[in-house]
DNA sequence: ACCATTCAATTGGTCTGACCATACATTTGG
DNA sequence: CCAAATGTATGGTCAGACCAATTGAATGGT
């Protein structure tokens, strides 16, 4: 006897959209490339609009097309970018209640490295950048502004693994970054003596880049971002998220 | 003269899903919790039934529900996985066309800190699973099935990972294991010689694991990745996804 | 010939209502 | 009491219409 077994049916939006994906990714339709409209795709697919529509969204969520509306308006292939790698990390750890000690931890692990391959690929345009970040925290914590601080310490910090040229380590920093300024204790660069430490970590990090000095740069990057997780890990257990 | 800037109009779908998802990053809606009905859904909210479905279409993209067919069917919250994560970075890493010396080397930054972290925190039940994927390793590498022997090599550096217990680290690497595997050059472990090599590096890296002595882990993880980085950087450049 | 205005065409956004496919609940008949 | 037939709630798909935004083309005044 013929043994049968439950055959998966998948939906017409999802088999178009694996369609066009694999055809971007491929590289058959190219950055900026128009896509047919909605109205076209569902003739030349056989599918009705609101399918095709489906189908769209899907792809627009993976970041792979953007749409404009008017005419010559339409959907266009776009250029991936961190932006969905953000997305779904921060869901990821809002949504599994991880704990802020994590996200440090993970910082910690990658920072160090990204440190040691900055100093060993960065450009005169990096060093630029780090030194403009620098320029804000500085002028933020003499202004006492705490809130500018805590941004330009994070961007300081995503700068540094710009300057690693490693797309991946500037996804995954790029990623954690968000989560972790929401989760940021604003309270706790409150002390002037705290900002200072900082700082002073923070060049003698971009000294090392600047020399291409990659141990140098991991070194004192593991002994910055180490001495930030110790002080979490002495305060009480924090969530990012508001799972009870 | 009022000046009037263009306003963004977002679109019906985009409100409720934000709607939806803010409510299950909450907690207001629990895993497994069943949302009404599509039907209903539009009435509630006042949109139509296609508008409804591109909201859940959005938010099943976030892997935040799931949806089934037929009687008692419906959309549930779902608890977030690595998966949206593993596909997000997918699509970056073949879309962007980035090296495989780029992925190896993210992969080199981030397992010795994880190594170390497993061995901080690991269990006797993270021993045994990383005890069982260096069985298949070994067997697969026996019989001479190389197919099994990648596989089984990747399923060891995941578990490792594991058994650290930080769920981004473990994020990361799943998401970048996956690409991994697609660009690992078979031929490369057609040699006995490199496969024991490999099996030898690994009960180093476990047996400090199991000791607890994160240091020792995190040194012979370095060294174990390290030597496979340097093995590619002599190759010449190779890309994932297919660019041109 | 030039420029502002108006109009028309194209395209995505939304809605309505219908019907199909699936999985489960209920009823029915033995 | 059980198995088969039937009913029903639900997502999947479709067709067609109209609205909203954008831009190109036609128009007309200077």
């Amino acid at each position: 006897m013929l043994d049968i077994k439950p055959v998966h049916v998948p939906k017409a939006a999802d088999v178009l959209a694996d369609l066009l994906r694999e055809k971007i990714l491929k590289g058959e339709l190219r950055e900026g490339a128009d896509l047919p409209a909605e109205r076209d795709l569902g003739i030349q697919s056989g599918l009705s609009r609101a399918s095709v529509r489906e189908t769209l969204r899907i792809l627009e969520g993976d970041g792979l097309i953007t749409t404009r509306i008017g005419r010559n308006g339409g959907s266009s292939v776009a250029r991936p970018n961190t932006e969905s790698i953000e997305r779904s990390v921060g869901i990821y750890i809002r949504g599994l209640g991880i704990r802020l000690e994590a996200v440090l931890e993970t910082r910690s692990a990658i920072e160090p490295p990204s440190a040691r391959f900055a100093a060993m690929h960065r450009t005169e345009e990096d060093l630029a950048e780090i030194e403009k970040c620098q320029a804000k925290l500085e002028h933020a914590s003499e202004i006492g502004d705490v809130e500018a601080y805590v941004r330009a310490n994070l961007d300081w910090h995503v700068q540094v693994v710009r300057a690693s040229h490693n797309e991946l380590l500037i996804a995954f920093i790029s990623a954690i970054s968000q989560s972790f300024y929401v989760a940021t204790d604003i309270e706790g660069f409150n002390s002037r003596e705290v900002r200072d430490a900082v700082i002073r970590a923070h060049r003698r990090v971009a000294e090392a880049i600047r020399a291409g000095d990659g141990d140098a740069a991991a070194r004192r990057m593991a002994r910055h971002v180490g001495a930030y997780v110790d002080d979490v890990r002495n305060t009480p257990a924090k969530f990012i998220g508001n799972r009870s």
